[in-house]
DNA sequence: GCGTCATTTCCATTATTCTGGAAATATGGA
DNA sequence: TCCATATTTCCAGAATAATGGAAATGACGC
């Protein structure tokens, strides 16, 4: 539960949000630290404390690569905390209300999306 | 975007996370905030902030009865939430890492979860 | 080794959030 | 009306998070 909400946290900022946002749009090869800033307009402390919070949520990973340390996305740990979402708050697997220990395969009549 | 990083800093909180967790259970019905706090062994006032916080961000609803507030889960805002971090955090279903703007369905030989 | 560029760490400041006691408000019953 | 109970508001103190300048670290090429 501490990594769930340290994950939530770590996307719960708007400069955050968007950074990796750009790291998901980036794919697994990621990007350099750099560009980030430079997308973002941030000064190179902010920046660098933005992505270390990312980090140790396990959002993201780095890697160096030449003089460049480049963040990707880690795609397992989001995955996890849709997961979680989906298991622990919305009650299976559309956030519709249902009985207690019910999926939504066994709601009664209720229409469901594709 | 305001509202997605509103959601989560609401939940990026152990004790509103429990809490929201606790409505989720309790289904549609909702949960009187005195059962909550009770639950969650929370001061009034701690409850309270706490209460309004999720309420701001559109995770919970409330309704009088009688004397008592009834707290419950909003689902479809939930499901925003899982919906937006699937479609932007996530390049697809399952967070697998894909190329750009391609779907899950398309992935070659991506082994899929039921 | 030196210069350059990329990134991080250090540090102080400011801003925001969390906590809970005490008082206020609301509701229903006697 | 008065009392008991439920919840919120008010307030202040404590804790945590965000910001960014300046200096430190690291990596590369010469």
């Amino acid at each position: 539960m501490t990594q769930i909400v340290d994950a939530l946290a770590a996307l719960a900022q708007e400069t955050r949000l968007k950074a990796y946002r750009l790291l998901v749009e980036a794919g697994p090869e990621g990007l350099p630290a750099g560009r980030i800033g430079e997308a973002l307009q941030l000064p190179p402390a902010t920046l660098s404390f933005h992505l270390a919070h990312l980090s140790r949520a396990g959002l993201v990973k780095s890697r160096q690569e030449g003089r460049f340390v480049l963040y990707s996305a880690d795609f397992p740990t989001m995955n996890q905390l849709v997961g979680y979402l989906t298991e622990n708050c919305c009650r299976g697997s559309s956030c519709a209300p249902t009985a207690k220990g019910v999926r939504n395969e066994a709601l009664p009549r209720a229409r469901r999306r594709a």
